[in-house]
DNA sequence: TCGTCAAATAATGAAATGACAATATGACTC
DNA sequence: GAGTCATATTGTCATTTCATTATTTGACGA
């Protein structure tokens, strides 16, 4: 038994790879300030193929980055602030668990 | 010009791609609580061969999650606490500029 | 100089990722 | 049922990543 069974939360694991590809920062913050985009909007905006947004897109959905609501044939999509917010805080417990920013003083 | 100028720090960025391999993440662990380590010490604990566990460790590096320094022929690693705070504080304030928590109240 | 030790850097191959065009799905209209 | 629109899925390819072994580098001791 070693002091180490310190572990990133799925959560805070997933939110991770999903934010490490640069298109997919660049689509996250498309969605800056609550904006609603559709697939087809942010592959034009990003200058991507419809597909290739589609699939970044369901993977920022699947990390809880973002959700979507579908409207007759069109999905929109918006940004999940309280999966953003819950990654982050898992991360920043691992973390503090891991390297304490200076002093773990109270 | 939109309100959109959004965009993660340079430290964020390399902090995510970093820490977006699970194999990295074990690395990071294995220093939890200030513990310093050896390229090979960590090539063992992790089954891993010299030359991967150097990479790695060197990525970790640069991307400012470790520090290293050089005693004799051995290299010690160890966490770089002041850099993943500050990674995760950019984070932090980029993720809450693009999508506020709940209310972004005073 | 030669040998040794620890780490870093090739060189190589397997697997994952990211892009595209093309096709399939689902819901609705006619 | 046929047509259409937006999205999802598939197939293919180039690129990147990750692991290995083998080699090189650098500092020291004999």
């Amino acid at each position: 038994m070693a002091t180490n069974g310190i572990e990133l939360t799925q959560a805070a694991r997933g939110f991770l790879k999903a934010l490490a590809s640069d298109t997919r920062q660049r689509i996250l913050f498309l969605f800056a300030g609550g904006v609603e985009l559709t697939v087809n909007e942010v592959a034009e905006k990003l200058s991507l193929a419809q597909s290739a947004a589609s699939t970044h897109l369901a993977m920022l959905r699947d990390a809880g980055v973002l959700t979507s609501r579908r409207e007759w044939k069109t999905v929109y999509y918006q940004v999940n602030p309280d999966g953003v917010a819950q990654a982050l805080t898992d991360l920043q417990v691992t973390l503090r668990a891991c390297c304490p920013p200076s002093a773990e003083c109270g």
